[in-house]
DNA sequence: AGCGACCGCAATCCGTCCAT
DNA sequence: ATGGACGGATTGCGGTCGCT
């Protein structure tokens, strides 16, 4: 159990690694074991596989198993390396959800006083972020996907409250949230929102949520009890929070008073470069169910380095950004000891987040499962935004390819028929052809059609692809009737005049009337036309 | 308004069939 | 024999309805 946790906390920690620092890494793994100091359980492929491939990086998540959790924290302690975090996380590869890049995050913290002040990120312009956004860090996803629907809401709100109080006041550690605040940021009716959030302080209350310490430095905060004889630390300190201090609702003036601990209160307010966060558009964050979230968290903080190693994916459902072992994603979701059946972990897990992501945002995920054999081992996962092409709605020339019903097909047809003079079923077979159609175009005006429908852009393009197509075989044939004129003359050179006598105009003729009948494409060189004329010429003749 | 019966829905779990 | 697919049962939670 511990051992998993860490190694999630590994994984995590391995995500901050510019590619250069893999290497060093990598090197300091190499040299440790070469040592042989401690039966690392880190072998040095196995850092060169995790550090050079995000895929694998997951695969052998699962081969770190045999590490024990002392290895894998001992590793971290004696890290060599100062982590300059400047790989973010880039949200998604179409920026264009992301109003600016956060840039410039700073982390500062007065002691000097009784109280601890918290000074919130800013972005690169000094603003707290804007309201649009919940920012959230990673590890803190995790810890609200278990809180139910209005749990979630209130949190969230606070997110966004919490930071700009703290903002006025770094020292302010209750929040007042009136209900119709609540109510208003939710759309929530007004009958309910009093009762939702008394309910919900009363119920976050006895909540906790557990994360992994770290220190400012990206250190995990030794704990007292940690140090294990060699002196290494054996665990860093896992803290429990409880999500308010205190909540006091306020009957009569419709408001709670939420008590937040410091370290809360951070979360909130501090993401700091040890502290990896991603962000989500509020309104979707708000609707989305706790799978969703999870999900939305996983496949978003796919980096750019997943993203292109991921590219080696070889399925058929397009790109994939980011890979994760069953294993890994069951622990993702909390789902170790739930839905043991893969089917339902995927039914109702996997699908269901996927269903809720594609509800309530305008991103759809792609999956395709790792199968090992017969098991799911992992899965991949893509991510498209389906606001992102954002067809131009080009105002589109209704006269142009549109669909008639049969109703209206058979009754212009039949007026065009009679105004023109011409077969009813010729021109409706004009008129249901979206490129051909054309042709009646000002007719049906002066008739006072009015396009309602119109093909779908598949259809058109199949009839215009047939349309080249045709046009295509009948530039073949028209090669090919030059072909066989020429083809002709070069015969009557050669031919004896008792010949050419015989052969009368007529055959010629003959030949040129049937020339559809005469597969004269299979004629492809000069002399196969000749011997193919000569064989024609005489069944013409005979004839 | 207060109460229980009832319904709908989602989450979860279980049994059976099927392919390998 | 095993894991996955699938249908269906069970559970639990809200919310609603009708009765008092």
């Amino acid at each position: 159990m511990t051992d998993t946790k860490s190694l999630e906390l590994f994984a995590d920690f391995l995500e901050k690694f510019s590619p250069e620092q893999m290497a060093e890494f990598e090197k300091y793994i190499k040299d440790r074991n070469k040592q042989s100091i401690d039966s690392a359980a880190l072998t040095a492929s196995d850092a060169e596989m995790t550090f050079g491939n995000s895929h694998n990086l997951a695969r052998q998540y699962d081969s770190l198993q045999s590490g024990s959790a002392e290895d894998v924290h001992a590793l971290i302690e004696d890290m060599p390396i100062a982590i300059d975090d400047t790989r973010e996380y880039d949200v998604l590869p179409t920026e264009n959800f992301l109003d600016e890049e956060q840039e410039g995050v700073q982390y500062q913290e007065i002691d000097n006083e009784d109280e601890k002040a918290i000074v919130p990120t800013k972005d690169k312009y000094g603003r707290v972020y804007s309201d649009k956004f919940v920012v959230m860090q990673k590890r803190m996803i995790h810890a609200i996907s278990r809180l139910d629907l209005n749990e979630r809401r209130l949190v969230l709100m606070l997110a966004t409250l919490v930071r700009g109080a703290v903002e006025a006041n770094p020292r302010q550690k209750v929040f007042r949230i009136s209900a119709a605040d609540f109510g208003d940021f939710y759309g929530l009716s007004r009958s309910k929102r009093y009762e939702f959030l008394k309910g919900v302080s009363k119920s976050l209350h006895g909540k906790v949520f557990y994360f992994w310490n770290f220190e400012t430095d990206g250190r995990l905060v030794p704990s007292a009890k940690s140090q294990s004889k060699n002196g290494r630390m054996s665990k860093g300190t896992e803290v429990a929070i409880s999500w308010v201090g205190k909540a006091e609702y306020r009957a009569g003036e419709g408001c709670v008073d939420i008590h937040l601990l410091d370290d809360v209160i951070e979360m909130l307010c501090i993401f700091d470069q040890m502290n990896p966060y991603t962000k989500y558009q509020k309104d979707w964050i708000t609707k989305l169910g706790g799978y969703g979230i999870v999900l939305l968290g996983l496949v978003l903080s796919a980096t750019k380095e997943t993203r292109r190693h991921v590219k080696e994916y070889q399925g058929d459902v397009g790109p994939m950004d980011v890979y994760y072992t069953l294993k890994y994603l069951r622990e993702k979701f909390d789902c170790t000891n739930r839905y043991e059946k893969t089917h339902d972990f995927k039914r109702y897990v996997i699908d269901a987040g996927i269903k809720d992501i594609q509800k309530h945002t305008p991103l759809r995920i792609r999956v395709d499962y790792d199968l090992s054999g017969r098991s799911v081992i992992g899965a991949w996962f893509g991510v498209d935004n389906a606001d992102e092409p954002k067809p131009k709605v080009a105002k589109k020339d209704e006269w142009k390819h549109f669909k008639m019903t049969s109703a209206q097909l058979d009754m212009f047809a039949d007026k065009i028929a009679q105004i023109e003079g011409l077969d009813a079923q010729d021109v409706k077979r004009v008129l249901e052809h979206p490129l051909e159609q054309q042709k009646y175009v000002e007719m049906l005006k002066r008739l006072n059609y009015k396009p309602s429908g119109w093909f779908a852009k598949s259809v058109v393009d199949k009839f215009v692809k047939e349309a080249q197509e045709q046009t295509k075989a009948e530039a073949i044939i028209q090669a090919e009737k030059q072909a066989l004129e020429s083809a002709w003359k070069a015969w009557k050179v050669t031919a004896s005049d008792e010949e050419i006598e015989m052969l009368s105009d007529k055959a010629y003729s003959y030949i040129t009337a049937n020339f559809e009948k005469i597969k004269w494409q299979h004629a492809n060189t000069p002399q196969i036309r000749l011997h193919m004329f000569e064989q024609y010429f005489r069944k013409a003749f005979e004839s």
